[in-house]
DNA sequence: GTTAGCACTCAATCGAGAAGAGTGCTAACA
DNA sequence: TGTTAGCACTCTTCTCGATTGAGTGCTAAC
């Protein structure tokens, strides 16, 4: 669908203009600001011929006209100029995120809270990375007293798990040691379903009458990785949508935010639609699935974490919404992240890991 | 401050009128309301009185009165029958904490979460635990590869903290391994101002020219030890405020709940009131220090958990909160963390943690 | 193709009046 | 002396019509 150069300038600036005032644009207001010296009468024709072609709607006759989802939808596709990134946003970018985080989950949660922050009228979102299936790099028990030890796993993706275990039966702290480094030996670099009963009694042999010790162990296994269907989502500056015109009604907030609070699967709420090999995925509107989301639009980037890791991190905001800049600092964050991520997964001896790993492991299909 | 009987009777049937309806109670109301048969006009000389004695204030000449802050002190102080304790809500409170719940963040932050969720209505807070100095408690180290390992402290509070690692130099998972044996046994029991450079220095010696990888494991201990000033809270439910007929105003909800995420000092908050040997604080409008606060009460509890260290876990609301009810499942809520918490330090090794600790320890001053 | 001009539309604003809830006060009653 | 009925008064809220003003569509002229 292709608009004279004149239809785009119009349909640009009344689409900008909308954006950073949230109110209906007047054929007066764009005759005075475009470039291109028009009357605002040339420019209501034009209006008149975008609205025809659904760009643009009016709230009602005799008010000024608003972009359509079709409308954002051309402005995103085709008016928005590729962005030039700003060194120094990258810069500040890295600055904000502190050294000291050097762990998958803090990097993607603090990178949820920098979006949140950074624009600060939107909701930001981020997702945890998933692969299909994350093995055992590296695990190990610590002993804490005569019931209590400490189970502690590093899977594939970096990730750190670890949780008090509490047994019936008495541990000594040998036994607690042996069995941790048994397990590591044993169990380093499989998956979940290569961990056999066969494997399991052959540890437990090695633990003689302290096996029972080995059951939670391995419910402890299996609940950290088991992978979870639909990675739960998290969200950062939820009230700050507060500060939009459009969410001056509290029902209305209080409502997207309750919704986005219970629906925690974000395969159901937007459409799959990076089919580009971008990896941005913008929806506009009606173009979600939830219909909570009829009026808001998001917009996720993809991140790497690892081989075939990716999570997703992205905004939540009304259609009218800045995409230039949400995009800019989207794609900011998220090739710092994915540097820094780089940079964690670089460090993975993963030589190390496959050496212990059987070629054949069954092919788990995704559904 | 002493009341008729039909004064207390008058007064609280207002407060419990206003709680639940939000609008000013007018005398005819009462009238009807009251078992006490007595005419509108008695009950309005009534109020007249209790206006001039300062429990209740008219938002306008000729409109009904509400309670003012005196008002629901007085009602809380002296009016609040002592609520009976529901079998069946403490049963649903220990149901909703899931089983695999058994480190202390995670109990203190369900605590947080399931109070939000329970009355729906108010922003519910945690801290952490803070005692005035911690131990260690365990600690251990885990070899993930050449230049990574992980750090993993238990304290004496049962907190697990752990950190990924990384060297510039070489390490070998054996030297690892020793490094975690030497330090557990040297340095278990033992508090961050009892690590002395000789301690260290003994440890160095074991690792060789591998020593220079004790120096972050240090930077660690520290960080993790070091006793933060003012522990921060952890505000859940914020958006529930959306719904109080108080906060239709989005400014002012948008106001509030900024003024919480970046007030994260609770001593800076609210007095603290708990000068009675309860361990519950109630703060009703200008009482609490903020200004911020002064349309708001703020209920909060302390637990225990383990021998010298407290959290506090409370709801913030409009002055016009059901006391009776957040009261009530406040002190059911803490009960039952208490126990667990209980459960979980009655595991402690205290002995064994004893028997490596010095008598005499620096004593700590209270500012 | 562009523009000026004009009649028209419709939301938002304003103000006057009406309604209604509630009070204070007075006088009568038990 | 405490309680109550009644009435005038106050003040908010609601309603409704008039006004305003931003913006449009259409027509005619350039």
């Amino acid at each position: 669908m292709d608009l004279s150069d004149r239809k785009s300038k119009i349909l640009k600036a009344i689409i900008e203009d909308y954006i950073s005032t949230a109110e209906p644009i007047g054929s007066r207001t764009i005759s005075k600001r475009i470039d291109l010296k028009l009357s605002s009468a040339t420019i209501r024709n034009e209006m008149a011929d975008l609205e025809e072609m659904g760009y643009l709607v009016q709230p009602h006759t005799s008010s000024g006209r608003i972009p359509s989802d079709l409308g954002y939808r051309f402005y995103v596709n085709e008016l928005l100029k590729k962005y030039s990134f700003n060194v120094n946003q990258l810069e500040q970018i890295r600055k904000a995120f502190s050294v000291k985080l050097l762990q998958l989950d803090s990097i993607v949660r603090e990178a949820g809270n920098l979006l949140a922050r950074s624009n600060g009228r939107y909701i930001s979102l981020v997702t945890m990375p998933e692969s299909e299936s994350l093995s055992i790099r590296r695990m190990g028990l610590m002993y804490m007293d005569a019931h209590t030890f400490l189970a502690i796993l590093v899977k594939s993706d970096s990730m750190v798990h670890n949780k008090v275990i509490y047994t019936q039966i008495e541990v000594t702290e040998e036994s607690v040691n042996l069995l941790s480094q048994v397990l590591n030996t044993k169990l380093a670099g499989l998956h979940l379903d290569e961990i056999t009963p066969e494997s399991l009694t052959e540890i437990a042999t090695y633990l003689g009458e302290s096996a029972p010790i080995l059951i939670p162990v391995v419910e402890f296994l299996k609940e950290v990785l088991t992978p979870k269907e639909g990675a739960p989502v998290y969200y950062s500056g939820t009230t700050n949508i507060l500060s939009q015109p459009e969410y001056t009604d509290v029902h209305k907030a209080k409502e997207l935010i309750d919704f986005l609070e219970n629906n925690q699967d974000l395969q159901k709420l937007i459409p799959d639609r990076s089919s580009k090999n971008e990896n941005i995925s913008v929806s506009i509107g009606r173009e979600n699935k939830a219909k909570a989301l009829k009026d808001c639009s998001t917009i996720t980037i993809t991140y790497k974490a690892g081989k075939n890791a990716t999570g997703k991190i992205g905004i939540i905001g009304p259609t009218r919404m800045d995409y230039a800049n949400v995009l800019q600092s989207l794609e900011g964050i998220s090739l710092h992240i994915n540097t820094l991520l780089g940079q964690l997964y670089q460090m993975d001896g993963s030589e190390e890991v496959v050496k212990n790993k059987p070629k054949k492991r069954p092919v788990r299909r995704l559904e």
